[in-house]
DNA sequence: TTCCCGATTTACT
DNA sequence: GTAAATCGGGAAA
């Protein structure tokens, strides 16, 4: 399958960006070794309006600027001092929106994948969640700011979801941004075991 | 420089 | 169901 082309990443509208994403193919080559699998759940931060994006109000530090580059790079952080989370940087450049993958369908490393989580069986859990789905792609902090057109992280293109298979519901560990924590920009494939939380 | 806290996960009680 | 782990960013001083 080819790439997204840059186009792609720049719309500025990062809600539909979010749901776009679910069903393509999510790709690393770290130290060689080929992982990847297909997206099944994002969330969408809607730049400076919103209060649970890093960048709202138009903050602009040595974390979030990556976030305001073009649309098509990575932009992972460390959260809880533990997790790397890996997001996807879209919109044009000086608009910091972004989409949080936060569960992947394991297809290709499988066996990386395990190796790295130190599990011996798959189970959804392996890429359940972002900081799990991180870890099982071999994902941290030398990635942030990729190209996703260049060879270490990139994303392919896949399946395309109507509307009526995907779920949107409100974001996951954002209380502290108030009313915008009811934003519905959470997004998942209905019926899909690849999932962080239980469906509801 | 100090202090507080997080876009989470996992291991316990 | 609840809590601990753990470190770097960001705001205040």
């Amino acid at each position: 399958m080819p790439k997204l082309p840059l186009d792609f990443y720049q719309k500025e509208d990062v809600v539909s960006v979010a749901k776009q994403l679910l069903g393509k193919l999510l790709f690393t080559r770290i130290n060689g070794q080929l992982s990847g699998g297909i997206i099944t759940e994002t969330e969408a931060y809607d730049g400076i309006v919103d209060k649970a994006c890093h960048a709202y109000g138009g903050k602009n530090t040595n974390r979030t600027a990556t976030m305001f580059l073009g649309g098509g790079v990575t932009y992972v952080y460390l959260c809880y001092g533990i997790h790397h989370l890996l997001n996807v940087v879209s919109g044009k450049e000086g608009n910091p929106q972004a989409v949080l993958i936060r569960a992947i369908e394991p297809t290709v490393g499988i066996e990386t994948m395990l190796r790295r989580r130190k599990m011996e069986k798959i189970a959804p859990r392996i890429t359940a969640g972002p900081g799990a789905l991180s870890q099982a792609l071999g994902i941290d902090k030398q990635l942030n700011a990729k190209d996703l057109l260049a060879d270490e992280i990139w994303i392919e293109d896949g399946n395309a979801y109507k509307d009526e298979e995907i779920v949107a519901t409100t974001r996951i560990g954002v209380a502290y941004a108030q009313e915008h924590a009811l934003w519905p920009f959470r997004f998942y494939i209905k019926g899909n075991k690849y999932v962080s939380k239980p469906n509801s």
